[in-house]
DNA sequence: ATGGCTTGAGTGTCAAGA
């Protein structure tokens, strides 16, 4: 199963990069970020023409979190179970026996903000979403835009950006959390190339000069990490014109008995 | 450089992203 996370930034204006990438990339699952519409204006039929399953919680103008898979979607859940949220960051569904889940994080804007209390108490929700979870698929996924970059090797200027937001303390307590639940971070299962990112700001020719952050993750149960083979930022649409700001991130993994 | 782009909303020029 190959099972990939892509932030498209909203998914009209991407629609075209998606489903050229998904024709050069046989990816069992794509999740999705910022589709950033309602169900109305969600290209459901140009997805399910490239064969795939589809399920969505959007809303309009901003967030919106997709599942696309060429296997059944199962179990779908959209929205934390015990957070009230009126965004829409969220979906989980079950594919050929690995629970998905799909998210966008908050973004938090600035330390301190009523945004980063609000982006702290989705995390604390996630992290409760995530211990149930665990308990019950003993093969999960949680990928998606987390808005944390881990460690200071995942982001371009560490100096730079020590303390603030996408890089504090009580962030990355919490990605530490997720790990602490049992999960792995995908890509740090593999030797990566220095300075590997996943998203660089529209500005100053922030790709170009790869002046960018690594904020977005497949965290694996450890049964799924066991099965991972390989995982890589794939930067090629990053350098398409109208490119989304973010690259998707692409795990392999080795199931037992796939039946996609 | 507390924003150098980009998007959606909607027709003015914001809010929001990271």
């Amino acid at each position: 199963m190959k099972i990939a996370t892509w932030n498209v930034n909203s998914l009209r204006v991407r629609l075209p990069h998606v489903l050229d990438w998904l024709a050069a990339n046989a990816v069992d699952v794509l999740c999705l970020q910022e589709t950033k519409t309602e169900d109305a204006g969600f290209p459901f039929a140009d997805l399910q023409a490239a064969g795939y399953n589809v399920v969505h919680n959007g809303q309009k103008t901003y967030n919106g979190v997709a599942i696309l898979a060429r296997a059944p979607l199962l179990e779908t859940q959209r929205d934390l179970t015990d957070f009230a949220d009126e965004q829409k960051r969220l979906i989980a569904a079950t594919v050929s026996g690995v629970r998905v889940i799909c998210a966008y994080m908050p973004n938090g804007s600035e330390v301190g903000s009523d945004k980063y209390a609000y982006k702290l108490r989705w995390l604390a929700a996630l992290q409760r979403e995530l211990d149930a979870a665990l308990q019950r698929w003993p093969l999960l996924v949680l990928c998606g835009d987390f808005n944390i970059a881990p460690e200071d090797r995942d982001v371009h200027d560490p100096l730079a950006w020590r303390g603030r937001i996408l890089c504090s303390d009580p962030e990355r307590e919490f990605f530490r959390g997720f790990i602490a639940a049992g999960c792995r971070d995908a890509f740090r299962l593999f030797e990566q190339p220095a300075d590997s990112f996943s998203w660089w700001d529209y500005r100053n020719a922030a790709f170009r000069r790869n002046l960018g952050l690594r904020i977005d993750h497949l965290l694996l149960s450890a049964d799924l990490a066991a099965a991972c083979r390989e995982c890589v930022v794939d930067k090629g649409p990053r350098r398409l014109q109208r490119p989304s700001d973010h690259a998707p991130v692409i795990a392999r993994l080795d199931l037992p008995q796939e039946d996609a």
